[in-house]
Order: C-alpha cells, then structure tokens, then sequence
DNA sequence: TGGGGCACTATCCTGAAGTATACTGCTATC
DNA sequence: GATAGCAGTATACTTCAGGATAGTGCCCCA
C-alpha cells in the first residue's frame, strides 16, 4: 500500500550520505561481486564442493537438477575465478577432481552475511503472511 | 590451467564441513538474500535513493541508462520486499516520492561484505593481467 | 497553442541464461 | 556382446530479464 502524506518531504532533504563519486566507487566493487555469484548454479555447486563432492558425475548427482551440460559450463567458469580446481591424474581412463582452492574461502564474509540477512528476510516474510 | 598430480585425493577426504542437510538449509536463505538483489538494476536504484533522489524523473537520471518501463518494475519490486515506500501527496498533479524505508538499512551489512570482496576481487584481478 | 515535464503504461523485440536430448570414446562389469 | 558409468560436447529449443519506442492525461511556461 502507498502512503499518503500531507506534504513532500521533497525540501526536507536528509543529509547527504554519500557523493555520486563515492557511490560509482561503492557499486562497481558490489555488482563484481554479484557477478561472481549470481545465477542458478554457482552456490549450489560450491556447496557440493564444500561437502566433498570432488568428480563430475558425483556433483551433478548432488547438485539436482542441474545438466551436464551446465555444470560443465560453470565448473569452467568457477575455475577460471580461481575459486576451484580441475585436477587431472593420469590413470586408465583419466581420474578427474575438482576441489575448492583457498581463494574460495575469501567468500565466507559474504556468504554469511547473505545468510544471515536471508533467514531473518525469511523470518520476517513468514511473519507478515501469518499476519495477513 | 588445470594441475596435473600424481594421485587422485579421493581417498584422502577432508573432514567434513557440513552435512547436505546442513547445506540446503543454508543455501535458501543465501538463494533469497540474492534474489532481492540481483539483477542489473536493484543496487544502483538503492544507491540513488540513498544519494536522496526521490522522484520518479530524479531516480531515473541518476540511475544512467534505465528506462522508465524498467524503474517502474523495479520499484515495484524493491517496494513489495519493503526496501522502498511510495508516498502520494494530494497536490495537483499529484507529487509522487519514493523513499528508502528502514529495513533496508539491514542490508549494510551484506552490501559491506560484498564490497569489501569485490574490491579485494578486483585488485587480485589486476594484479594476475599484470603479471601476465 | 504548442512544447516540455511529470509519472508512468503498452507493445514489441533481442540476447543471454538455462533446458532437453543425443552422442562421443573409453573401460569395467554382467 | 550388451549394458552401464565416466566426463564431458553438440545441437536445438525455451524462457525471461531487460531494451526500444510510442503514447497516456495532466499541468506549467513562453
């Protein structure tokens, strides 16, 4: 529901926060960051990582739903941000792992400010349906 | 590049970090946090009603490259997550102005995470194309 | 009286993300 | 000899966020 108001704050302007500089250098960083983590795949398959799951059949069994096709895709994308490893040892056939690096844990910060924010987001939206 | 090793660590398993349930449980929230997030736009919207621009017009200039159709979805969407109210003032023609509520202050902690991780992000990035 | 700003909405379109399905060459197992 | 798993690739398709463009009714200003 909108609010209705006697008049615009339009004068009462607040303090200022932040110059438009200041903003630009705040955003960039931020939509980096989104980037890397962005899309359907990418947490879900660290999460797998992070459970020890090391070949491709066994991620995309624990990744569900997901398609060789796009785990192959993504993997090679998390690889090239360094955030995990393709190893390749020479048996008959080809043994292949990946693993986290240790890059990846620089994530940690922000995966659980995520969290964090997402259960009481979570929280909050249960409680307003309840309400209503 | 990938690395080539002499044996595979598929028996030298470390300890476990998380059980899958213990996962799922935390990818959801994560998932939902991101979704209220992501997108080309939500960000730079938030920013510029931070910078105080209230007005439909206001927001689009500032917002550099949006199209009304886009802005109007969007603060659709930022008001039904309640990061933003609409307040109607009975002038003629009635003045319209959109403003960042308190809840979404419980973003800043998020926003800090991944901005301090893009930035860091962005230096090794730099660092590695000049090594090359 | 005609042009512009206000706050939008309607219609159509493009491109990127993701999906479905089939296929590769290799080996191990039934 | 047939089937299944391994780690993918190839081709074609769908979906949807976002972009381009035009137009709404209202008012103000020259």
């Amino acid at each position: 529901m909108d609010v209705l108001l006697d008049e615009p704050e339009i004068s009462i302007r607040r303090q200022r926060r932040l110059s438009e500089k200041e903003c630009t250098q705040h955003l960039m960083p931020i939509q980096d960051a989104l980037y890397v983590l962005s899309g359907k795949w990418k947490l879900p398959i660290i999460i797998a990582l992070r459970d020890n799951n090391r070949r491709f059949g066994e991620i995309q069994r624990a990744v569900t739903g997901i398609t060789a096709r796009v785990l192959s895709k993504e993997l090679k994308e998390l690889e090239m941000n360094e955030f995990v490893v393709r190893k390749v040892y020479p048996t008959t056939p080809v043994t292949i792992e990946y693993a986290l690096t240790g890059y990846s844990d620089t994530l940690d910060a922000v995966i659980i400010a995520l969290h964090d924010w997402g259960v009481q987001h979570r929280d909050r939206i249960l409680k307003r349906t309840e309400r209503a």
